[in-house]
DNA sequence: ATCCTACCCCTTGCATACTAGTGGGTCAAG
DNA sequence: CTTGACCCACTAGTATGCAAGGGGTAGGAT
């Protein structure tokens, strides 16, 4: 009897393209797959169902596992199998706290480059973002919020020049979707977001590098909220 | 014609462990030896070349050399060759970005601990690298020295409790000591080394966070120093 | 002499086969 | 009914073979 495919995937994307390494494209279903939560934590994930899925051998999904475990997003138990990793308070605190320090040294940089071109047009960017944030709040579009927001976060840190730092924040960031996709408890939280992203604008704005960074931790130490909720309400995907 | 071996290997340790992933051991080795020059930057490393000189398939040699890749310390050319990394300005200067950002955060977590033994552990462990750090100079043992100066900032990173963070930093850090390594051009470091590392330690006992930040940064700056000169001295190492 | 072309070797990417080890399920003994 | 041993299915780790493509080289044409 045929399982159940471990990841749904639209017949047009079914394929994979053949001009880009398989292992690669296929790190980035799994990963999409696990922070939208159509993986659960815990769940285990077979390199052979994987592979069947993919139309692949083995070894490819084994190289992109390989990837997710550095990254914290599968653990690879020899001769047991691979499973989606649990959320960990501890994990979830980690992530934040390096994201927090690169982001503030990102606001840092940023709010003290001597060329005020470049900080205008990190604002005028922001501020554009923020404007469509707005937007999608009053419409209640979590998914678009959520959208804009990583685009908030990766646009600040693009103006560092530094590719790597722009894509560790990323990864960093991703841990905590992770669990603020397992319920949607933004409805609340739309309004406290946008005066946040809006105080770090207005701090870069001013070229402060002390209130740029005050405003980003303060915004970033905020997932404490769903961090006080969300393990009581799913605690079968915490360790 | 036997080949040149690409890595060095002593005899007892040329056979690798069989309680361990033959790829984990075999990405150590590799990094350790791209760290300590032994391999040079644009070498090329073949799979096939490593892989006999192990004893093993190619394919845990691909998986380490593909773990490498992503710190960045080889790059993959499909169907051409993978080689060691060149340096680049920029990647050094985002390597020393992100480690200072990680480590400012470090130290002023640390230092405005509220649990003042915690503190005290901290600076007192610091205290005796140090102490140990000012013999090596004595001696002007460099290679203990820069033992050593690993141990200082893996000491502090590890009073964060967050594993993922000290790892961090000594991925980052080991981009710097790849350049160091380069040339000695330490002997006239070493002072001013120990006194950075004195005023960190005095600013956390003081519970300063801003002066911890403040002689963290100036520490993990000093290194354009070196980057003035070595790059006109090797330029066959720069891309 | 120079340029162009065809070929061949070597590279990584992927597929397949095999090994060792774990955990569960079954069956028999107490 | 409980408990223990054994067997089997399935796991990840590794070995090996094949496919596809880039690059250098040799040789011929101009």
């Amino acid at each position: 009897m045929a399982k159940q495919p471990l990841i749904s995937m639209r017949p047009e994307s079914r394929g994979l393209s053949y001009d880009r390494p398989a292992a690669s494209q296929i790190f980035g279903f799994i990963r999409d797959a696990i922070i939208s939560m159509e993986l659960l934590p815990g769940q285990m994930i077979s390199e052979t169902a994987l592979a069947q899925q993919f139309g692949v051998s083995r070894t490819p999904v084994r190289e992109a596992l390989i990837q997710l475990s550095n990254i914290g997003f599968v653990e690879v138990l020899p001769q047991r199998g691979t499973y989606v990793s649990k959320f960990s308070m501890e994990k979830i605190l980690e992530a934040r706290f390096i994201r927090e320090a690169l982001e503030v040294a990102v606001v840092t940089q940023l709010a003290t480059n001597p060329d005020e071109a470049v900080r205008l047009e990190a604002v005028n960017r922001c501020e554009k973002i923020l404007s469509d944030q707005k937007t999608a709040a009053a419409d209640d579009d979590a998914l678009a919020f959520q959208n804009l927001d990583d685009s908030f976060h990766q646009t600040l840190a693009e103006f560092t020049q530094y590719p790597r730092v722009a894509s560790f924040i990323e990864a960093e960031k991703a841990h905590m979707d992770r669990v603020r996709n397992l319920s949607l408890h933004v409805s609340g939280q739309y309004k406290r977001v946008l005066s946040q992203h809006a105080a770090i604008i207005k701090a870069i704005k001013a070229g402060s590098a002390e209130k740029s960074a005050a405003a980003m931790s303060v915004h970033l130490k905020d997932v404490y909220n769903i961090l006080e909720v969300i393990p009581q309400e799913h605690p079968e995907y915490f360790v």
